[in-house]
DNA sequence: AAGAAAATAGACGACTGGTCTAATTTTCCT
DNA sequence: AGGAAAATTAGACCAGTCGTCTATTTTCTT
């Protein structure tokens, strides 16, 4: 194996082990020690992988950001029925990572977000990217949906698609707090009244 | 002024010397000696107001909650106008503290929720009665406005409660990440859809 | 006013944080 | 295979954390 490869398959072993942590007790409270421990590494190597922990935050969000689209994009575009079927099927998906999830699966975007935001300007920018990139999928669908008059509501696409996401990201919040899947069912019924489907 | 009286008095003035830092910062990231040198106290004289810094977090949290619900009291059940009105400012004041509030005003749910949930059970559970008890009084007032006539939607009065709460957490998570006022004004946009108001 | 009790100051200890430099190990080319 | 160059690691560093502890000041009681 190339020496290269191998740089890079320890970076990305080390941001796989720091994930769960990271999702478990956030970005801060998260010690570089604790991380390596974890995955095995030498303490000293960090800053051979990582040029401090801030860019290691940053790399850690833009490959859950990188990943996290792929899977949307499969459960959007790339499955069976129509918008409001897939639009169910990505609410179903969410709601199974945070109820049953590993702490690792749960959203990173959720627990980072209030954190990260008054953090670093550089985190709170790929955070910024990546929800934007969610709710342009998630218009562009809901638009398909009007078009096939699957999705009733007329409002504009963009709306909507800002206004479930955010309804979801407050929901994922609020099971935080209250250790329920009740908030997921009533932001289900409210998502369904609000997209008309 | 008697003992107890200077002893709650100093108190009430950490605490709220810490609410904006942690405010800013979060809870954990934010340290005693800080929130004592802001309070101009001595570091020494901490532990003779707070037992530690989780109990010192749990009655932030706890008068937190408690100045809120009464200043949303005030906002819901003790102002001019039908229920969608009484709504629609409630939902003014909260985007007006968010945008231009100060550091201070910010929501300390939306802060500390993602933390402080996986950090210590006492505080979550502080948070849990908030939440529930805010979810509360929207929902009474929603209910008020369905037989009134002034909110059309016929969905149980606690469901749409929930719902727009958990909107409007989320859309101050995303003004957090976008540093923008859109979401806001997106999330109204669908809260009035959703209530019919 | 004087002695007892309570409250406070400020240093201290044990520990952990991220970061850096010097030493070690591995790799690669002649 | 030998030796230079590169990659990796150990260990120390200093700043900062929470929480403790004792000496001093302030307050209360009689």
């Amino acid at each position: 194996m190339k020496v290269a490869e191998k740089h890079r398959a320890a970076r990305q072993h080390i941001l796989k082990a720091a994930w769960p942590l990271v999702g478990q007790r956030g970005f801060s409270a998260v010690g570089i020690s604790q991380i390596l421990e974890v995955a095995g590494i030498p303490k000293g190597s960090f800053y051979h992988y990582f040029e401090s922990k801030e860019a290691f935050g940053e790399e850690l969000l833009r490959i859950y950001v990188e990943e996290y689209v792929e899977k949307l994009d499969d459960i959007l575009f790339k499955s069976e029925g129509n918008a409001a079927d897939r639009i169910a099927r990505y609410y179903r998906f969410w709601r199974d990572t945070q109820l049953d999830g590993q702490v690792g699966d749960k959203c990173l975007i959720v627990k980072l977000a209030a954190e990260v935001s008054d953090l670093s300007e550089r985190m709170r920018s790929i955070l910024e990217m990546g929800t934007a990139t969610v709710i342009e999928r998630l218009g562009k669908l809901i638009g398909t949906g009007q078009k096939e008059g699957s999705v009733g509501s007329p409002m504009e696409p963009d709306i909507l698609a800002a206004s479930v996401y955010q309804l979801w990201l407050g929901t994922t919040l609020m099971m935080k707090i209250t250790h329920s899947s009740l908030p997921f069912d009533q932001a289900w019924l409210a998502t369904k009244r609000l997209l008309e489907i």
